[in-house]
DNA sequence: GCTAAATTATGACAAAAGTCATATTTGAAA
DNA sequence: TTTCAAATATGACTTTTGTCATAATTTAGC
């Protein structure tokens, strides 16, 4: 799993830990942090780990990009939320101290720190102010979660494609260009998001190309009216 | 809100208190919270607090049941989580410091305890296995919510109505004759349970009948052929 | 550049689920 | 008990969404 020639990053001097949930540890802390962790970088497609097997501790992502998913009926895939620099993944299930409920695979070229259970878990012993990032992780892990059952349950596909591909766009920006989805997503992992079938989302985008909302440069969507996606979304705030 | 008259529990007796949080809370801990803490019951219908509203505290439910729901489009109600005896309630908003994002009312006569933010906030500082009994029962809520967006993004009514059934009868049991749910939700909450109709939930609920799977005692539902729904909700471990 | 495989696109159709109208039943209050 | 509003039930119909077949396009590998 781990490669040897891989670089070792400095926790101190890690860009992405400001945005984490180890914004506030001590500098006694972190050392032992670096001390322990272990880089690794994944090429898109490429797993981190997989639904049923254990986890031996947490992955912090320092760039790239990240989908969770679970396997449902009949082997249909579900994306169940996404991870981007400064997140934290796979902590759920060790948490808990059960095996992973889903999987975790790269959509980009991406870059993670794996920290051990045990140092978590002292961590957790010694600053309560750690527990509490954590806490509020996993609370806002809950929200998002059940905001997505209230809107599975109740608004049609058209809504959440519509509220999905903004959603892509607050989570992982836009390319230079202003208008590109920096993420890539296949029409079938839009569709395991959505919740639809895949040729429901062609069709949808297709729509949305047509009513000027959208644009295709190759596979990659542009986002080319914002405010009409929102009324389309049924967001109003 | 609070009424003078209601009964004032003991936390060092409460035979609820083992099945929570709190199991493992030192005795000194237990007297602070039991000094600070507030009982209260609650009639079937009775609001315990509003989506909306900022919470000051979290709700320990003593006996009795609780729906916690989300109000979705066009006034439409969405039931994301149960509780019962031993469960805890509200805590995610507080724990998070936003706002209730769902509101939770009583489905029976319920009897609840109150215990204030600072109480709570306070034994995270001083106790790190309280920490570890939090964030467990946010990693277990966490995975419930997720497990609920693979199940309505991916499977068919019938196996929604199935499995809610089932999830009924594991969550608040049966009545001495065993077959009785124990709670007692109108069509319409089912419906909001489910993610469907009204109309289609009755109808669901006609054709089990028919089928044999269930049979009705007025409006109670009783369950009659679980391995059955087993089949129809296509779960088979 | 060329080919094969995967992805995207589109049409025709079927199935699922929702909506609206209208009975019928139930249960709580007078 | 009686009455009435709310809840449940059922039919007819529409809309939404999914499925299957097949075509066109893109991409990756050679």
């Amino acid at each position: 799993m781990a490669k040897k020639e891989e670089i070792q990053h400095d926790c101190e001097h890690c860009k992405s830990r400001y945005k984490s949930i180890f914004c506030q540890i001590a500098p006694e802390e972190l050392q032992v942090i670096n001390e322990n962790k272990w880089c690794q970088t994944l090429e898109k497609g490429q797993q981190l780990f997989a639904e049923g097997a254990y986890p031996h501790g947490l992955f912090c992502v320092n760039s790239g990009k990240i989908k969770i998913h679970q396997m449902g009926e009949e082997g249909r895939e579900q994306i169940v939320r996404f991870a981007k620099e400064g997140d934290v993944v796979g902590y759920r299930a060790m948490l808990a101290g059960e095996k992973y409920s889903s999987s975790a695979t790269a959509l980009d070229h991406t870059s993670i720190c794996f920290i051990p259970k045990n140092v978590i878990f002292a961590l957790i012993e010694k600053d309560a102010s750690f527990s509490i990032q954590i806490i509020k992780l996993l609370s806002s892990n809950l929200k998002h979660a059940e905001e997505s059952i209230l809107h599975l349950a109740q608004k049609p596909v058209r809504e959440r494609m519509a509220e999905s591909l903004l959603f892509l766009k607050e989570m992982y920006g836009l390319e230079s260009d202003g208008i590109t989805l920096s993420v890539s997503l296949s029409r079938e992992e839009i569709a395991t998001l959505v919740g639809t079938a895949t040729e429901t989302t062609i069709r949808l985008l297709s729509e949305f190309k047509t009513k000027k909302l959208l644009s295709f440069d190759g596979r990659k969507i542009q986002i080319i009216d914002t405010p009409g996606l929102l009324k389309i979304a049924n967001i109003h705030d």
